[in-house]
RNA sequence: GCGGAAGUGGUGAAAUGGCAAACACACUAGCCUUAGGAGCUAGCGCCGCAAGGCUUGCGGGUUCAAGUCCCGCCUUCCGCACCA
């Protein structure tokens, strides 16, 4: 009876005791030298925004990271498994005027407490690579890496419209914006506002960031598909139409510029800059102009950008199609957009929808000028969208298909000097200007009369001050720091003024995991030798939110590094896995619906191992995980099996008692449970190679636990000789190591083994072992189930069918009718086709 | 509208075209007790006393055999959305 209670599982014990072992010994979780000849294993989670506490989602992508990783140490590979924080960011502003604590102290007293919560659970990182963003060790290679692009021409600044958050009073990448409100404030329209600022040429790779898409096989489709979409890469043409009585040309693009004999009118955005000049001696069309952008403003309001009702109005000008100086008005449209293309389309009524509802409500005239292909005698309805069809009402390239067309109208236009082939992309260049405090301070002085001159190399790290008040007016608060802004110019020496806006917090997190291989490194972002040993990242884990953002972004970083040689590698990660979101009761958790789970909470409840292995249990890794508390008791309550079990046989094995059975005939019993053994060794083994179903792996082995409890009458009468109850014990806890390392810890030294488990080689399934030695198999009439039925493993198929007509129930079945076919499949199952 | 993913018991879910519901949770009954968020035994898709029948969103198809493959539809979630 007191033995029993010796037997109890507690795991806030054993945590604790690991933890601190652990934490005296960070060499077990370091990676080795790059010259260690180990094959190399670079596992990467996404680093986290140190908002202070660790969210259920966080739990979940660190505990597959951290399975991984254990496998792979297990598997002998040298794991590099690092961990830092996003550390800038506006959250840190809003805390210092909310508790009026410095942003400094508040994201670093952060980061010790996140810190803290990712030690409790057992994550294997290695801490002397941590990276914290917002220290100068770190930015002042952003500053660098925004000096190299400054020189390449890759960072420029620009006078632009500008998404302005009122709410963050400040910019906003298109990125940032949803629905035309701000990422973080769900409720705020972004403005726009003309602004010069600061921008990355992200567009210079457009291309090659597309096709770069198609090589990156290990990357969920999904994110691929996005990221296609994002970047938007269209091909079509370009054309000037002429405008009459003006020498000014309105440039058009269009994918279909075969369908340009059937332009009735040409649509300009709002912004356009003929419009301006337009409207300039004419109030009326100024007013029209400007209520049809009020408009655009208000559906903006209303979430509704895509579904908003066409307008335009005609501003009493003319343009001319260069192709046949056809005369067609043109129109101011609501529906035209000047940020993509040119600001300006030829609207061709006949074959583009949106250009047919606009000339319905106008009567603008519809004309086709594309037949459907010939032997089709049906008139089409109007718009006829369809590139397959052949040219009508179009002169002298009437009869040509639509992509004969295309290209003879570009080859004519680049002749005549009024057109060209052009791939438009929708992607535009990445504004990382920002008004703000917490970040990293772009490294420019404006001299009066030098200009813009950037700040020299020996003078990085630009410190970002540490006293700074911080006060919701608008405009950087930088510039009202004296001492950071007035300098003398690098070049002259003259009065010169620091730029205050600091920099996006997506450059931060674009080049991250690089240091992680040098971190503390302080001549150089990193050594390139050993970014060429890591690289590229063997597996990146994070959530799918990122797919565009910061996984363009650092697409796009890897490049630019690659062009100023510092790494050879052409892309960040080969394989990346996004992890389905954490819910509860059918939501997202989230403070404002009240459902969120506490990590901490649950450790206190259950242990770290059961809130991590559930994490891993209740869901297939990439699958939304709904989050039942009973269903972590459950696993800790199945670790408690495992534990008591342990414990109750580890006796057994250390006193050999029953090794004179070693030679004697093995038992059935421990026949069975080794071939149970090694069939959960070869499927955890083999999921872990790619397929990830950890809910399953985890399963596996419960299922193994099950049946070795089934037995315990019978290993407790001896059956079970000591050896193999050993083989059993010891698989079971290698087995358990990548999900509850704390456990298999304890359960590692109860066994008597005195190295890490972590350095233990991982089991290997012995085949022979594994297979069964009678197998089941069903027999069906015409498909449908009427026994199963048992036969040697490896009968051939005269066997199967025999021991199927030989059942009494099968027999009964077949009375009176005849067999027409027999389906025998092997190994498998036999099915008696009958009339 | 475009793109993606998904729809299976009361719940989370499982199933290389070959026994649907493994493994858990919850629940029911019982046992044990140091009364614990403990342990053990048994039951648990639906209809039916049973024999048996039915069952993977709906409708078709391919196949000896379909949750799985094909076609059409419905629903939910996610992303993009006037992109010329």
């Amino acid at each position: 009876m007191a033995e029993e209670k010796e037997f109890r599982y507690d795991p806030a014990a054993i945590e604790t005791k690991w933890q601190e072992r652990w934490a005296a010994n960070p060499a077990l979780y370091a990676a080795e030298p790059t010259d260690s000849g180990k094959p190399k294993f670079y596992v990467l989670e996404m680093l986290p925004y140190p908002s202070g506490q660790l969210h259920m989602g966080h739990v979940r992508n660190y505990s597959i990271g951290d399975a991984l990783a254990r496998h792979m140490w297990m598997r002998g590979y040298n794991v590099l498994h690092p961990m830092g924080w996003d550390a800038f960011g506006l959250p840190a502003e809003n805390a210092a005027l909310k508790n009026n604590t410095p942003p400094r102290e508040w994201t670093l007293s952060n980061i010790a407490a996140m810190k803290r919560q990712m030690q409790r659970l057992g994550l294997g990182y290695d801490w002397a690579t941590e990276v914290t963003t917002c220290l100068p060790d770190y930015y002042r290679w952003n500053q660098w890496f925004f000096l190299r692009m400054y020189e390449k021409g890759l960072a420029y600044r620009k006078k632009s419209k500008v998404n302005w958050c009122p709410e963050c009073a400040t910019v906003l990448a298109n990125e940032q914006v949803i629905d035309g409100k701000c990422w973080r404030h769900e409720d705020t329209i972004v403005e726009q506002r003309d602004l010069v600022q600061w921008f990355f040429r992200i567009t210079h790779y457009a291309q090659e960031l597309v096709e770069g898409l198609d090589k990156l096989e290990g990357w969920p489709e999904k994110v691929r598909t996005m990221q296609r979409n994002w970047i938007g890469r269209s091909e079509g043409t370009e054309v000037d139409f002429g405008v009459e009585n003006r020498s000014d040309k309105i440039r058009v693009f269009t994918t279909r510029v075969d369908t340009i004999f059937g332009a009735t009118s040409v649509q300009l955005a709002p912004e356009h800059p003929l419009v301006a000049e337009f409207t300039a001696n004419d109030p009326k069309l100024k007013t029209e102009v400007t209520r049809l952008v009020e408009e655009q403003g208000r559906a903006r309001e209303a979430g509704d950008v895509g579904g908003i009702d066409k307008h335009g109005v005609p501003t009493g000008h003319f343009a001319l199609n260069p192709y046949n100086g056809e005369r067609v008005p043109i129109w101011v449209a609501n529906y035209v957009l000047m940020d993509y293309g040119t600001g300006a389309i030829m609207s061709v009524p006949g074959h583009d929808e949106r250009d047919f509802e606009f000339a319905t409500k106008y009567g603008i005239p519809v004309r086709r000028v594309i037949a459907p292909p010939a032997p089709n005698v049906e008139e089409p309805s109007m718009p006829f969208v369809s590139e397959d069809g052949v040219l009508v009402n179009s002169g002298r390239y009437d009869g040509m298909t639509c992509s004969a067309a295309q290209k003879q109208l570009q080859e004519s236009a680049a002749r005549q000097g009024f057109g060209e082939a052009k791939i438009t992309f929708r992607l535009k260049d990445w504004g990382v200007s920002r008004q703000r405090y917490w970040g990293t301070p772009i490294p420019m002085i404006h001299c009066e009369r030098d200009g813009l001159i950037p700040v020299p190399d020996d003078q990085l790290p630009v410190i970002l001050p540490a006293q700074i008040e911080i006060t919701q007016q608008g405009g950087s608060p930088l510039s009202r720091v004296p001492d950071f802004v007035n300098v003398s110019c690098p070049k002259c020496g003259g009065p010169a003024r620091r730029e205050t806006d600091t920099m996006d917090t997506f450059v931060d997190s674009s080049w991250y995991f690089y240091r992680y291989t040098d971190a503390k490194n302080g001549s150089a972002p990193f050594d390139p030798a050993r970014v060429r040993y890591w690289f590229p990242i063997d597996q990146y884990i994070g959530g799918v939110e990122h797919a565009i953002l910061h996984l363009i972004y650092s697409r796009f970083w890897t490049k630019v590094m690659r062009d100023l040689g510092l790494v050879r590698n052409d892309e960040p990660a080969r394989r990346l896995f996004t992890q389905g979101m954490v819910i509860k009761d059918g939501a997202k958790m989230s403070k404002s619906k009240g459902n969120v789970v506490s990590p901490d909470d649950m450790v206190a409840r259950y242990g770290a191992d059961a809130t991590r292995m559930y994490a891993l249990f209740a869901a297939p890794p990439d699958r939304d995980l709904d989050w039942q508390e009973d269903g972590v008791a459950g696993v800790s309550r199945f670790l408690g099996r495992v534990w008591r079990l342990t414990a109750k046989y580890a006796p057994l094995v250390h006193s050999g008692t029953q090794n004179q059975t070693e030679t004697q005939r093995v038992e059935p019993v421990a026949q069975k449970l080794r071939r149970k053994l090694h069939q959960t060794i070869a499927k955890i083994t083999q999921d872990f190679q790619g397929r990830w179903h950890f809910n399953t792996c985890v399963a596996a082995i419960m299922e193994l636990v099950n049946e070795i409890q089934a037995a315990d009458a019978q290993i407790a009468a001896g059956e079970v000789p000591s050896p193999i109850l050993a083989e059993l014990l010891r698989n079971l806890v290698l087995l358990l190591a990548p999900f509850a390392p704390f456990v298999a810890a304890e359960l590692w030294e109860e066994l008597g083994e005195k190295g890490a488990i972590l350095r233990a080689p991982w089991p290997v399934s012995n085949p022979e072992l594994a297979r069964e030695d009678e197998i089941e198999f069903p027999v069906q009439i015409n498909g449908k189930l009427v026994i199963v039925v048992r036969v040697p493993a490896g009968s051939d198929s005269k066997t199967m069918e025999a021991a199927a007509l030989a059942d009494e129930k099968v027999a009964a079945r077949l009375a009176g009718k005849t067999v027409a076919k027999t389906i025998v499949v092997p190994g498998k199952l036999v099915n008696l086709v009958v009339k």
